[in-house]
DNA sequence: TGAAACTATTAGAATAATTATAATTGTTAC
DNA sequence: GTAACAATTATAATTATTCTAATAGTTTCA
């Protein structure tokens, strides 16, 4: 699935959130939420970066955890050993296929939460995360 | 919560899922039984060479990766930056504290999965994690 | 307008977690 | 006792991520 925002459109998407709009952000909002994917940082600074390098490592990592912090993607954590940034920010789970690593969505209203436990005391709630792993077969 | 095993019972728990019994697993395994704590690769290393050095980070990881792999220990991914080892293998679910990066079980039957999403074709069904991230308020 | 003082952004270098590799030690079978 | 195999280790490499210094941008005020 793809979305063709305008130039104008991420800008104003950025502006909206507080984030000041630089070229660098520009460039890596325009692929999250044109690709609509679940996007690694590598997967991202790869990316952007395809042809010629303009936007290091770090600003990539600064961007996500910025875009993340202002709410405009969030983080995924169900591997091990990177961390996915997802474009979708409405309330949803995941499925995660450890034989490819891929992640896949699953609509909020497919999983249904019947009970959740009492927060600690003195704590918050931030959010719940389901995921369901899944393989196969044959695979490690 | 700590839980006293003899020598002999922690050698008998590794046979009987038939992982040969070496003095560094059950150094390894005493520590995890014991203390019935989330512990991650470093917590482990720290605490099985308290004192003198006795086994490297490269066997904890092996030692740690084998339980899990037999089922002795499960792997909880919440923490972006490592993974925790739960010797707790019971079906139940976890709080994560954003604010002291620690872990808390959630007893199974408090968290109710009204509805699971059907599991894409060729796949197989490995597990079910639900997080509760929580914070502590005024923190990051 | 123009430059000092400050803030925001970026990226090169450093760090932390984990894994791969190859050498070493321990065990088993005959 | 020794060949064949399995387990352990250390080193070093790799990967993901963060730190911090440097750069670019903005504001203040003379």
């Amino acid at each position: 699935m793809t979305n063709n925002m305008s130039a104008d459109q991420i800008t104003s998407l950025l502006r909206n959130r507080g984030i000041t709009p630089t070229a660098q952000r520009l460039e890596i909002a325009e692929l999250l939420f044109s690709r609509c994917e679940h996007l690694s940082a590598e997967d991202v600074f790869q990316l952007v970066n395809a042809g010629a390098q303009r936007v290091s490592k770090a600003t990539v990592y600064n961007t996500l955890g910025l875009f993340a912090e202002h709410g405009l993607i969030r983080e995924v954590i169900a591997d091990p050993t990177k961390v996915f940034f997802d474009p979708n920010t409405t309330p949803h789970h995941h499925f995660f296929d450890i034989s490819s690593g891929k992640l896949i969505d699953i609509p909020a209203e497919q999983v249904h939460i019947g009970a959740l436990p009492e927060v600690p005391a003195g704590m918050q709630l931030e959010g719940v995360d389901v995921i369901v792993r899944v393989r196969r077969p044959g695979t490690v």
